[in-house]
DNA sequence: ATTAGTGCAAAAGGTTTGCAGACCA
DNA sequence: TGGTCTGCAAACCTTTTGCACTAAT
């Protein structure tokens, strides 16, 4: 398959980047936990970063900045991102996990094109409201839904077989 | 989190696993490969399992029929019932890879409860047509989905922060 | 000083693969 | 016989963990 990318969502701006450092920090803070750099590198690598990171991609980027961080120390971070709810875990296909900026974002379900790897987001009350109902229907009460929905982009569906994506 | 199970799906009854079984046979001829006491083990155990059974799972069953089955056979199997429609592979939660039973068997969406791990298929065509159109406006075209509902079934909402399936 | 964080490398899961020998057609 | 399958163990990949050392408070 192709390397999967996402052009879908934009990076965060400096203001929102700037607001995010500052959840992060008072998570850490309300912890009992410390700053430090590689936090500091790491979160703001994935504050700069579009769409759906592996966290392969997050390592590399923040190695640009400071070559030394080590994979553990990336997870570790990322872990601490997704608890105060700025970094939401995805797993797409494959065995590795993607991370998504989600503070302040709402839900929303992914489209994936199976043959050049783009992800586009999309939200839908109405099929929220069914999807609810159904599960109280059958006694549930759903506080996390996850939808994928596989298939083929406009491009990649002019262009038979080939790779799309750049 | 418990360990999973499922109650929702029953067996195939008996005349159902022969004509799964015809389905395999055929597709093992049509590729040219051959019949083995291996592969008729795993895929009974698995036509006769329910529900969203895990790999490691069938493994042990197929040992109680023949002791000396090793993993890369059950792998290599599952992976050739999958490939003829027989089984459909599921991840839910974990980083393990559930088999489900899917010939014939209508394209449904799931529940799952956080709480106890049973798992609850349904179906919305709704639903499905409700996605369908979503996505053609974003110029895709869906050839398959992934739904999952997280959340606390009947019986763990009532009885909250205990374990209840047997 | 004290306590948490880091890098490194080893360990852990789950799945795949290489290979010599067994088996089916 | 010839080519496929199997078991075994090693390899793989991604993520986690143990530990001695470094750094933040």
């Amino acid at each position: 398959m192709a390397q999967p990318r996402t052009r879908t969502r934009e990076r965060a701006p400096a203001e929102v980047a700037e607001r995010l450092r500052g959840v992060l920090a008072r998570h850490i803070e309300r912890l009992g936990l410390k700053h430090s750099r590689q936090r500091e590198v790491v979160a703001d690598v994935f504050f700069a970063a579009e769409g759906h990171v592996a966290v392969e991609v997050l390592v590399q980027e923040v190695r640009r900045v400071e070559p030394r961080v080590s994979v553990a120390t990336v997870y570790r971070t990322m872990k601490l991102l997704a608890e105060c709810g700025l970094a939401m875990p995805r797993q797409f296909g494959g065995a590795q996990t993607r991370y998504e900026r989600s503070a302040g974002r709402p839900h929303h379900d992914h489209l994936i094109c199976t043959a050049c790897g783009e992800i586009v987001e999309f939200e839908s009350e109405r099929i929220a409201e069914l999807q609810r109902r159904v599960a109280r229907r059958h006694g549930f009460e759903v506080d996390r839904r996850r939808v994928e929905l596989y298939g083929r982009c406009a491009a990649c569906r002019r262009t038979p077989k080939k790779e799309t994506a750049a």
